[in-house]
DNA sequence: AAGAGAAACAACCGCATCGTA
DNA sequence: CTACGATGCGGTTGTTTCTCT
């Protein structure tokens, strides 16, 4: 790549260096992160800081083993999602994308490869969400929650409205994987329900697909 | 006890997207 | 509109730890 990049350390990150990176964090906060080997003297590029924050000095990071609970989300999520690693984990308190990433490449695809023998494979569900919204669930971003932009009030209010449904439907996603949801049912009073006329997604259908999904994203049921 | 292979975890890389000047 | 830097994501690779012989 570019010259530079040999000068900057690679590999395992020492106690010293985190603790460099967690002094300027608390000083500075996070982000700007190509700043932090200008300011710190630490000879890392910023994306391997960033990612070593996020996914091990933060103290939002819980470690150790995974519960029996998260692994069971991880698995309805993965089937609903496919590998979207971030919103899963988004959904997965402590736990970051690199872990329930390499916890599923390590242990649960196994797991469910052994569950799953005979009864269809991993992504059915994710392929019938899909199908249900008239697009590949796989690239659904947060653009696809965002109206084009037209300028006006109306087009406005109505961005911050799809915005909120946009971190909803993430709500969603992982609601409709916790075992309160399942044994509750779902609260539909306390649900947003997607304002725009510009979204193709009707959230009832795609409550009532959740709703239905999790019987095969079950796998043990 | 030691070496080999497997498993688990940490980090890197390339690419895509976003924000802004 | 465009260029560019910052950030985020997912796949892959590297390193460490564990287990078995």
């Amino acid at each position: 790549m570019e010259g530079r990049s040999s000068e900057n350390k690679k590999g395992l990150w020492t106690v010293e260096e985190d603790k460099i990176l967690t002094d300027y964090i608390r000083l500075h906060g996070k982000g700007k992160w190509n700043r932090v080997a200008k300011l710190t003297g630490l000879k890392r590029c910023g994306k391997s800081c960033r990612l070593r924050w996020i996914n091990y000095l933060s103290p939002n990071v819980k470690r150790g083993n995974f519960s029996q609970e998260e692994d069971d989300l991880i698995i309805r999520l993965h089937n609903l999602l496919g590998n979207r690693w971030s919103l899963i984990a988004g959904r997965v308190p402590g736990r970051t994308d690199n872990q329930v990433k390499n916890h599923w490449n390590t242990h649960l695809s196994k797991k469910v490869g052994a569950r799953m023998k005979g009864k269809g494979k991993v992504g059915d569900s994710s392929q019938a969400l899909s199908k249900s919204l008239g697009k590949n669930l796989s690239t659904l971003s947060k653009s696809d929650f965002t109206p084009s932009p037209s300028g006006n009030e109306e087009g406005t209010r109505s961005q911050e409205v799809n915005e909120i449904g946009f971190e909803h439907h993430q709500s969603i996603v992982g609601l409709s994987g916790s075992q309160e949801m399942m044994k509750s049912g779902i609260d539909y009073d306390n649900c947003f329900w997607f304002s725009s006329d510009e979204l193709d997604l009707q959230p009832p259908s795609l409550m009532e697909f959740l709703d239905k999904s999790l019987d095969f994203v079950w796998y043990g049921l």
